[in-house]
This record gives C-alpha cells, sequence and structure tokens, in this order.
DNA sequence: CGCATTTTTGAAGCGGATCAATTAAAGTGG
DNA sequence: CCACTTTAATTGATCCGCTTCAAAAATGCG
C-alpha cells in the first residue's frame, strides 16, 4: 500500500483512449477512491467464493482473471487484465465471485468504494450510461471470444489473442511499432485458449518459422501483421472512449 | 404486428423470477412500449451490421442469437433467447450490432422506444441499478460457457446446455416435471456447442442409450438429471429477480 | 403421395491431447 | 558468481475425440 496517485494525476486518463471527466465527476470518483495497493506477481487480487469484495481499477501492470474447472485443476482463463480495466463489480453486485483475478506481474490498483456506485448512478446517470455501454462492449467481446473457441482452430486462436492484446495496449500507449510486453507464459496461453502446453509450443513455433510473430523473453514481436489479421479474422478491438474509474 | 398487450396484464411479470415493478416504474415502461410485433419461424429479428435498431422484449417464442464467420458460412450461436429476455441493447448503444437473431419458432416481441433509455436510467437509477446487475450476471454466464467451450468435451457440454435451458424454462413456468419443449434441430445444437452435425447426432444417441436425456419430436426430456449436472459440473442458472420491460 | 430437408450411421483422416523424455531457463543459497 | 535445484519450454511418439464426407434412413410438408 502506498500513497494515493490523484484521480487528476493519472496517467491512464491523459490517454485519449479513456473518457474525459467533468470536473465535479473528477471529484465524485476522487471520493470513491479509497487506497492504491500494490501486489506481486502471482498474488491473487479477487478469489472465487469471495464475499462482498471491493472494487478495483487495475493501474499498472497485467493481471488474469479465470476459473478453476471439476476436480482436475482445469483452468479456463477468461480474459488479460490491462491497466485501466476495471474489477470487482461481479463481486459487488452480486455478492459472490465465481471467477479469481491473480496479477501476473507486480502490479498495482486503486480500491474504489464500492458502496457509492449507487450514488454514483444516481448523481451521474450519463456516466451510469456510459458504464453500460462498456458492458456492452465487454459483451460483444465475450462474444469473439465464443466464437473464436467455438469455431477458430489453434493457430487462429493464438494470431486473435495477439493482435487483441497488442492493440489493447497500443491504446494505453503501452505498445512500441510492432512489440509490447508480454508475460503470458506457456501454460497462460494454453489456459487462456482452451489448448494444451504442447500445442501452444508447436503453434508458436510455426509462428517463428512462418515468420508471423515471435515471444522473445517476454516481448511479443509482430511480425507479419497483415497475415495475422487474415488468418484469425481480425477486425480490431473498440475504439473507446471507455470510462476510467 | 398486433394491439399491445399492457405491461400490467403481461403474463410474465406474474412470475416470480420478475422483477415487481413500482408504480411509476409501471406506468414510465409502459411509455417505453411502442408496438407488439409477431414473427414466423426462421424470420430475421435483428440482422448483423443494422444501424441503429429498436429494443425487444421477446414475449413468447424462441430464438436464437448469432454470429456468422469468416467466408466459410460457419456460425456460432450465442445464445437462446427465451420469453423475457431482452434484445438489441448493442445496436442501442453502440449503434451497430455484430450478432443477428432469428426466431426458431413463431414468437411475438414487445418494441421498446430505445430513445427512452437514458431517461429511464435518470429518472429511475435504481431500475439502472437492475440492469447493471442482470449484465453481471449474464456475464457470469458468458464466462461459463467460454470455460465449457474451452474445456468440456462433447457430451459435457450438451449435458450443460440441457439443464441450462430446462431450468431457465422453469423459471419462466414453461417447463414440465422432466420434459419442456425443444425446438433446437441437430445443427443448431452444433452450432452451439462448437461441434458438428454428426457428432451431435453421436452424443444424442449416447444419452438415448444410457438413459440420461432425449430429445423426441421437440420436446426434451431429463430422464436423469443428478447424472447429467453431474456429468457436465452443472449448478444451477441465476436465481433472479431478473429486470423485465 | 412424393420431394426436400434433416437425421443417422459408417469409414477414414486429422487436429490436438497425452505422456514422457530432453533441454533450457530461472531462482536460490553458499 | 557459481553450482544446484526448480520450473518452464521443447520435442517425439502415440492415442483419441471429433471432423469430414458420403450414403442411407427418417421425417416433415405441400
Amino acid at each position: 500500500m502506498r500513497e494515493a496517485v490523484p484521480c487528476t494525476a493519472c496517467w491512464l486518463r491523459s490517454r485519449a483512449y479513456f473518457r474525459p471527466l467533468g470536473d465535479d465527476e473528477a471529484q465524485f470518483i476522487q471520493l470513491m477512491k479509497n487506497a492504491h495497493i500494490t501486489v506481486a506477481a502471482r498474488a491473487k487480487v479477487i478469489e472465487a467464493g469471495e464475499v462482498g469484495g471491493s472494487l478495483f481499477t487495475l493501474y499498472d501492470g497485467w493481471a488474469i482473471r479465470y476459473r478453476m474447472l471439476g476436480e482436475t485443476q482445469r483452468r479456463q482463463i477468461l480474459d488479460v487484465v490491462l491497466p485501466g480495466d476495471f474489477l470487482g463489480l461481479e463481486a459487488h453486485i452480486l455478492g459472490l465471485t465465481e471467477h479469481s483475478v491473480q496479477a501476473l506481474t507486480s502490479a498495482s490498483l486503486c480500491v474504489l468504494r464500492g458502496r457509492r456506485l449507487s450514488e454514483l448512478f444516481e448523481q451521474h446517470p450519463d456516466w451510469g450510461l456510459s458504464l453500460l455501454r462498456w458492458m456492452v462492449e465487454d459483451q460483444r467481446r465475450d462474444d469473439t471470444w465464443r466464437s473464436i473457441l467455438g469455431r477458430l482452430d489453434a493457430a487462429q486462436r493464438m494470431a486473435y489473442l495477439f493482435l487483441e492484446i497488442f492493440d489493447r495496449l497500443e491504446q494505453r500507449g503501452l505498445a512500441g511499432e510492432q512489440s509490447c510486453r508480454f508475460p503470458l507464459s506457456g501454460q497462460h496461453l494454453a489456459d487462456m485458449l482452451g489448448l494444451s502446453r504442447a500445442h501452444v509450443s508447436r503453434v508458436l513455433a510455426d509462428f517463428v518459422q512462418r515468420r508471423l510473430a515471435r515471444i522473445d523473453s517476454g516481448t511479443l514481436l509482430i511480425h507479419e501483421r497483415a497475415a495475422l489479421a487474415d488468418l484469425a479474422g481480425y477486425r480490431g478491438v473498440a475504439a473507446g472512449p471507455r470510462v476510467l474509474l
């Protein structure tokens, strides 16, 4: 836990991707803000089964949202959480979480006073509409991923993931020309894409072979964006602006 | 198009599953209501790429929400839409739809004046919170389905789908003791579960063989609920109450 | 009743899983 | 900073679940 960053000084908010705030909104959100915490890589931020729980905004670092299934310790990674993404709505609204969130790198988060979310709705209904808007956008992204898991093969899934993550990072100002940080292991990719660790390794080798993309010591390099997009039927991510709490 | 059913006379609203309305809410929603339309089986209600578009509540009948992928005419069915479910939010909020909705049986829908959704938010912020709540519930269901597609085999997927649909119908008062209407064809099941038509047929035959469940001329019969639930790791659907527009 | 669509079933092939052995990388303590 | 231990990535061999294709049976429908 360290000193809170004032919302007006938030490095994320300056990015065009995020929705600008009116003065009184900024004030209100500043009041919702509770603390700023730092967690180590691998630390759990939210644990499935947790009751209540806070609302968070990931401030920096990466995390994964996932579920464990059955008794066989099978894991499905549902999303990669990037800076600016919102966490804990399920716990707050439904009282109980069915997924867990784990930090992938060391990370820091803004902790928000959940109790005030309903007040925010009442006092800033247009903000409620913005929240609704990004929930609908997320739902669309869920639709996309269900289609991917249901209908695309291993290489297509991998290509889609690479491009989507790259573009999401780019929107946040965290991507290079054709490279970005990429702290996901083979096992993570497998658990995200519904594949085995071994097969992920083979697909990755094939991508290197065909000079499409490669992962090198925690960095993703996209060599042939067009070819990857074509392979996966990738059409870009939602343009924003997105609300930031 | 036929005469509108007044909201107070809506057969769905009497079900405990749906959130009761305060007097002024009922009035407001009655004002949002625009028309009541009837569509034939196979008719498209929403077409991908559509701009604008109305908000709907499915009043009776079944529909599917789906996407077409690639050039190969592959289809992913994203959801089975049942009476009381809400449609068209994506079109209304984001301006453009990426999925389509097709009636599975002859069906009727309430058409809502979308323009008023923001007013509803302003005048009934608690209603906005209810909407938020079911969006979070739906997101959880999406998480579940992503886990299912990513990690479960054909028989488990089928078992899960049967139980989920049965329970959703039950909440709406549309299920029998251990049977319910089931107008999905083998192709629909395949497109929903990420399988081939042929394999669906084999899994179904296996279910009959093992006396777990069967589909007989448009009716689903669940013989061994416990065994199916155990097979799929099924744990029931969200209890409600759910908002109904 | 006859045509069209859907379902069923069989045979063959393939994508990806699994298992196991090998290599590489990343921590860890001295 | 190095040897040791642990963890993760690679690779090969084999297996299995599911797909594909094609034909036959069943079902629906005008």
